[in-house]
DNA sequence: GTCGACCCAGAGAGCGCTCTCTGGCTGCCG
DNA sequence: CGGCAGCCAGAGAGCGCTCTCTGGGTCGAC
């Protein structure tokens, strides 16, 4: 019988020192680019990498250093029972998420750290989460949760877990978030309308349990008071195309001629609504949406829409995180940031 | 000066092993769930475990049994220089990721694997892929490639690295990979097309140096000659919306009542131009589509679309990846699936 | 010329786990 | 009642790396 060929066993620390003639840990600093290694050395040792084309391994790093170079991105609060004919995937799906994935991807690929998807619904991914850090898989956590109530953010600081939210969590707690000034883009809306010359203006809002949706609605509301407006017709969707279409529906029946949707999936159901009933859009009705994601330019006319810097509030939420692995003392940082308005047809 | 208070050191196998009164290797045996061990130590250590808050450590366990339990999900091949204003999160926004992300997670979840995801453009990022697998970070690929060229595939079989793809390689490799019937779903377009009583079809094609691009070509040409037609339009396109606004305003221009687009998203981009040319969709021109991603019902008509079922293909992408980790010496197998057609109001 | 200070390479321990191998015990057969 | 097979717990090595600690060598100062 033949033997199995020998193992493809791929080339360690103490191999390259071998090949270079000195000892494991001269190589250990060369490859971590340590300060205070002869030039001879350095050469040689490099030399020897190139020859058995090592790469270090991650785990054994990983064991000594405890830190394992990977953070954990959750999506939070999906609720999978009412999702649609395309599963659990619809929250990647969401444009807006691929504009955070984005983000997130290329403030972290140049530090070398890698994100590791998870999906949280039931108590078990909430559990899985926690042991997934703790367990040191990942160093922290991105949560970006779409859902009120969310139990994570609780777990995981009363874990002591290093943690990092997208949007202001819906009870103080002490850890770092990232948003937008929610409150000036629904004034930004308002304004758009008044000044497009609406007379009778509507809100369809998110779900009022999430600090966004609320803040949106409380920010659009002031500036039309500001106005002279004391009372906006309201409709409540839950962010999804079809219910910005029902809201739609409400609000047209009670006369609107402008309408601000608090995202752009709301608004894409708007402005679908208004046209089945004939109206043009925005001569007969005025639409303005929130969030300014893909979906914006999907629909005619384009969206007129209040936009958050996604990629930038990604990059920072990754900022915060990584500044916070390199000090456990670091204390909780807000990053509010201001959205602006994107004109163009729809309102 | 107050001393630090102790390390909150988290617990070991030992500490475990000590508490329970048994050994290490007893410990691990239970918590591996190996067979073989006495009932009244399987009931000590799992008592230990919860008194301990054990939770095994994951590089250590990695460092010896040399298995990572994650995947690396690449997405190859997306050109950052023409990304548009939403950055190179655009591909993780296309609404075709967002199933395939969801279904890969469903059925990677279960199984305790983890998917961690990267961007691969640049020859740098390809070499990032390859080491990223050796030094044991992950155990496979799982690779979405959307570029004709792609080295990704190729090097990563010369590594004899696991890894299955999403679509067949435009040259023949020894690797696994799943993909839908293009040429089965181009003709289902074509068929009906041709029973809505369209005179005049053209198409509307993504790259062709993507053989899935060429194959929806080559069986709507195929189905479309079998009904008698020799000559059909063609416009090419690059699977954004755009290109396929830009691509139907050429077949319109030729006069043709019904458009078969290569992908949803260009397929909206079509309905939009002739929506913008003052034609009625399906009235004046039928459009059919391709994916069925969630920009299909966000059109008005929604589209008639050639779905593919992306779900279900992620799913054994990750059965053939998985399954390939179990025995290294398994075949490369395709797994080709069937499309459907979806008939909404769009033709 | 001698001693101390300094610099840099190597030796070696140990991170937390798995797994093989050893050895004690039980039980059954002769 | 002795011996052998079988079973199961424990001992211990070792996965590949980092990092402290040691020690040899060089140089400057007295």
């Amino acid at each position: 019988m033949q033997d199995q060929p020998p193992a493809p066993r791929v080339s360690t620390l103490e191999d390259v020192a071998l090949v270079a003639g000195v000892s494991r840990a001269s190589v250990s600093r060369v490859v971590n680019g340590k300060p205070g290694v002869a030039e001879h050395i350095v050469d040689a040792v490099n030399a020897a990498i190139a020859r058995t084309g090592y790469v270090p391994n991650r785990a054994a790093r990983a064991l000594v250093t405890r830190r394992s170079g990977t953070v954990l991105v959750v999506v939070s609060g999906t609720d999978t029972s009412r999702s649609g004919p395309w599963g659990p995937g619809e929250v990647l799906a969401d444009p807006f998420f691929g504009r955070l994935a984005g983000g997130l991807m290329s403030s972290l690929a140049p530090r070398d750290v890698h994100p590791v998807l998870m999906l949280a619904v039931t108590d078990d991914d909430h559990a899985r989460v926690v042991s997934y850090v703790r367990e040191g898989s990942a160093d922290g956590v991105l949560l970006v949760s779409a859902q009120a109530g969310d139990p994570l953010p609780q777990l995981l600081t009363d874990a002591a877990l290093p943690v990092v939210l997208f949007s202001r969590p819906d009870h103080p707690l002490a850890l770092s978030y990232v948003d937008v000034n929610n409150r000036a883009g629904g004034a930004m809306a308002a304004r758009r309308l008044v000044e497009r010359g609406c007379r009778s203006v509507g809100i369809i809002t998110g779900p009022l349990d999430i600090p966004g949706a609320e803040d949106r609605l409380v920010g659009f509301r002031e500036a039309m008071a500001d106005h002279g407006v004391a009372f906006v017709p309201t409709a409540a969707g839950t962010f999804s195309v079809e219910s910005g279409s029902a809201a739609m529906g409400e609000l047209l029946d009670q006369g609107v001629d402008g309408v601000f949707a608090s995202n752009d999936n709301m608004a894409v159901g708007a402005i679908l609504a208004a046209q089945d009933r004939g109206l043009t859009v925005p001569d007969d009705v005025a639409v303005v949406g929130f969030d300014d994601s893909t979906s914006a330019l999907m629909c005619r006319p384009a969206l007129t829409t209040v936009r958050q810097p996604i990629e930038t509030m990604a990059a920072e939420m990754a900022g915060l995180l990584l500044e916070r692995l390199e000090d456990p003392d670091m204390r909780p940082r807000a990053a509010i940031f201001d959205p602006t308005l994107v004109e163009r047809g729809s309102a």
